[in-house]
DNA sequence: CATGAATGAGAGTTCATTCAT
DNA sequence: AATGAATGAACTCTCATTCAT
C-alpha cells in the first residue's frame, strides 16, 4: 500500500495520479506497464514516485483497492436490501449491477478485465488473499440462508457454487464484450442475457415436464 | 510454426527442447518466459534457437499446437461414442476427461491455466481463431441435437449456454488445484465435484418439490 | 534530438560524450558505429545513454545537427562579404573555407565526408530533407545573381551547375587526402589545386586563342 | 575471388547465384546484405557458398569484377573508335554509354550507384585499387593527346582534370534519378543535360563577348 | 520532500562463419 | 563436392529501481 507520503499529496495530485494508473493498467497488461510512462504521463519524477510507492505492485495493489472500493460502492444500494429479495432475484440484480459498472466506469472495468483474464497466478493469488475470500464468503452465507427459506436445494456443495457463481458473474461482460462494441442500444440484450443466465442457474438445462 | 531445420533434428533433441519450452511456458508468463534461459537449459546455441524456431512466438505456437493435439487425443474415445450417451454424461465424461488430461500431464494443464487464464487479450485471440470457436461450435450442434431429442429445455440461448459450459469445464481443475495439492488420493473427490457442476446444470439450483 | 536529460548534462560531460560521439563515427560506417562502444568509451552506462538519446540515430543527428553550425560558423565570415566578391572569387574562398575546416577540425570533416560518400541512400535523404536543399537553393540565387551582373554565361542550366559545384566542392579535399598525409606542408598545394578547379569552372577546358 | 569450386560449377547455377548476389547488393547496403538471404533465395546450402566464396567480401570482389567487366564491354566500340573524334565529343560519348549502360543493365547500375556512394573508405580503396587507377589513367593519356592536338587548353593540371571528369560522369544519372523515375520519355531529357555538363566543361562558366 | 541522473542486468534477435558428415 | 546444423559474439534497446543532491 502506497506511502504516508502519497496520502499527504493534495487531493488533485493523488487524483491525478491515480487517473494515469488507470490508464495505465487498462491499456497494458502488467508487465507492460512502465513506470517510466506513468511518471512522464503524470508530469511527476522518477523518484517521487518512489516516494509513494514502495514499487509497481504497491501501485497495483493500491489499484485495486481503489477499484474494489468503487465496485463495492455500486453494490451497497443492492446489499442493503439483500433481505427483501429472493435468491435468483438478488443474483439477477447482482449481474446487472456488474453489467452498469462496466458502463459506468468503462476504465476501471477493463482494469478488472485484466486482472481476471491475464494476471500470473501468483500476482492473482495475492490479490485475492482477502478479496476474493470475502466474495466467496459471501455467497457462502447467502446460499445458506437461501438453503433455508427453501428458496434452493439443499443438496448442493455450497462453496463449489459460489465458486462457479463467481466466475460466471465476471463472464457475463465478457460473453457480450467479444462480439458487440459498448453502446447504449447494446445494454438490453446484454441485460437480457445476463437473466437467461440466472434463469439457466435457478431451472437448470434439464427438460422436465413438470416445470 | 517451426522451421525445417527443426523436425530435421533428432528425435532426442526435439523432444528435449519441447520438454524445456513446456516447463518454461509452465513456470512463467508469456511476457517472462527467456529464450536465454530455454537454450541454457536445453543446453543449445541461442543461434540454434533461431534456427528452429522464427522467434518467441513460433515456440509458443508450436507448443500451443502439440498442447492441443495431445488433449484431443486423450478425448478421441468420447467423441467417438458421443451418440452413446445422454447429453449430460457427455459433459461428465468429458469434464472428467479434462481433469484426467490435467493428472496425467500436469505441465501441459499448466501451460494450457496459463493460457486461458493470464494471456494478453489479443494474443488470445490469435491462439483462438480457430481453436475456440470450433470448440463452441461443437457445444452447439450437440446442444441443438439434444433439444431435438428432447433432453434438455427447448428455451435457452444456445450459445449461451455453450459459452458458459466452455468456461466452466475449464475451471473445473482450477477449483481445485488451488486448494488441493494434486495427488491421487483427491483425485476421487475432484471427480465428484465435477459431477455435481453437470448436475447443477442439469436440474438447476431452484428448490422444487416435483423433482 | 537528444532529449532534455541531455542538455541538463554538466558541460564537460556533454562534451566527452560529444567527443567520443564524433570519434566512432569518424571511425566507424554508421552500421558498424556501436552504442555499446560508446558508453564504454564514454564510461556511461548504457541505460544513461538512452535517457539521453532516441536511440542510435537520435544521436547520430544531434552529431550531424552540430558540425552543420560547426561549419556554418567558419563560413559566416564569408556569406557576409558575399556581395563584396565576383562570383568565381566568392567559389574559390568557398572551397578554401572547406579545406579549412578540414584541416582545424579534421575529425568533422571525416564524418562529413563519411556521410557524403558512404550513408545510405535512405538515410541520406533524411539528413538532406533541408540541408542540401538549402545549399543548392543558395547556389541557384547566386548563379542567378551573377547571370545578371553578366559575371557568368546566361545560357547555363541554373540547376545543374548548382549540383556540378556542390559536388565538386566536395570532392576537392577527397582529392587530396587520398594521395598526401593531412600536413601543413600540403596545405598550399591543396589550395592551389581548390584554385585551379575554380579556374577551370570559370575558362572551361576548351582550348582558345582568344583566352 | 571465387574459389575454382565455383567456376566449375554449371553454367546455369554460376548464373543463377550471380543473378541472385546482384539483385541483393542492389537492395542492400554492404553491411546488410545478407549471406543467409542469398543462400536462401538461390537454394543453395549455405555450406555450398563457403565452398565457393572466401567470404562475403570475395563474392561482392566477384561481383564488382563482373560489372566492370559488363561496363566495359558497353564502352569498347567507343574505345575503339576514340581516335576519330575530338576529345569533347568523346567525353559526351561516354557519358551518354554511362546513361544507357544504367538503362539497359538497370541492378547493375544500382550495384555501381551504392559503391560509389556508401562504400566504407576501406573497401573502396581495395576495389579501386586497380579499377580506378585505370580510368584515371586512361583519361590522363587522353588529356595529354587533347593537349597535343590543341583541343584542350595546355596549362591545366591533367591529373585534377582526370579527377573532376570521373566524379562528373558518375553524378550525370544520379542528378536524374532522383528527381524523375527512370523512364523513357526521360531519357532524352538525361542526354540533354548530360550534353550540357560536357559543354561546360569545354567553355566554362565566364562571361565571354568573344565566345 | 522532490528531483532526475545513473545504473546494469536482461531482453530478443541477427550474423558470418565453421565443420562434421 | 555438398550439406546444413551449430555456433556465440554482437547488436540495439528497455526496465524498475537507487541515491546523491
Amino acid at each position: 500500500m502506497p506511502k504516508d507520503t502519497f496520502y499527504n499529496l493534495s487531493k488533485e495530485k493523488k487524483a491525478q495520479i491515480y487517473k494515469i494508473a488507470i490508464e495505465e493498467f487498462a491499456d497494458y497488461s502488467y508487465e507492460k506497464v512502465s513506470i517510466t510512462r506513468i511518471v512522464e504521463k503524470a508530469g511527476i519524477a522518477k523518484g517521487s514516485f518512489y516516494q509513494y510507492f514502495e514499487n509497481k505492485k504497491d501501485l497495483f495493489m493500491y489499484i485495486i483497492d481503489e477499484i474494489g472500493k468503487a465496485k463495492m460502492e455500486s453494490m451497497t444500494s443492492l446489499i442493503e436490501n439483500i433481505d427483501k429479495m429472493d435468491f435468483f432475484e438478488f443474483l439477477r440484480q447482482l449481474f446487472r449491477k456488474g453489467i452498469e459498472f462496466g458502463k459506468s466506469k468503462p476504465e476501471l472495468a477493463k482494469v478488472l478485465d485484466r486482472i481476471m483474464n491475464e494476471m500470473p497466478k501468483e500476482i492473482k493469488a495475492e490479490i485475492y488473499k482477502e478479496g476474493e475470500v470475502k466474495s466467496l464468503e459471501m455467497f457462502e452465507n447467502l446460499l445458506k440462508a437461501a438453503i433455508e427459506k427453501r428458496q434452493i436445494r439443499s443438496d448442493i456443495d455450497v462453496r463449489l457454487v459460489s465458486y462457479m457463481i463467481t466466475h460466471l458473474s465476471m463472464s457475463v461482460s465478457e460473453y457480450h464484450f467479444q462480439d458487440m462494441p459498448v453502446k447504449e442500444e447494446n445494454f438490453d440484450k446484454i441485460i437480457d442475457t445476463s437473466d437467461s443466465m440466472v434463469e439457466i442457474l435457478e431451472r437448470g438445462l434439464g427438460f422436465n415436464v413438470f416445470k
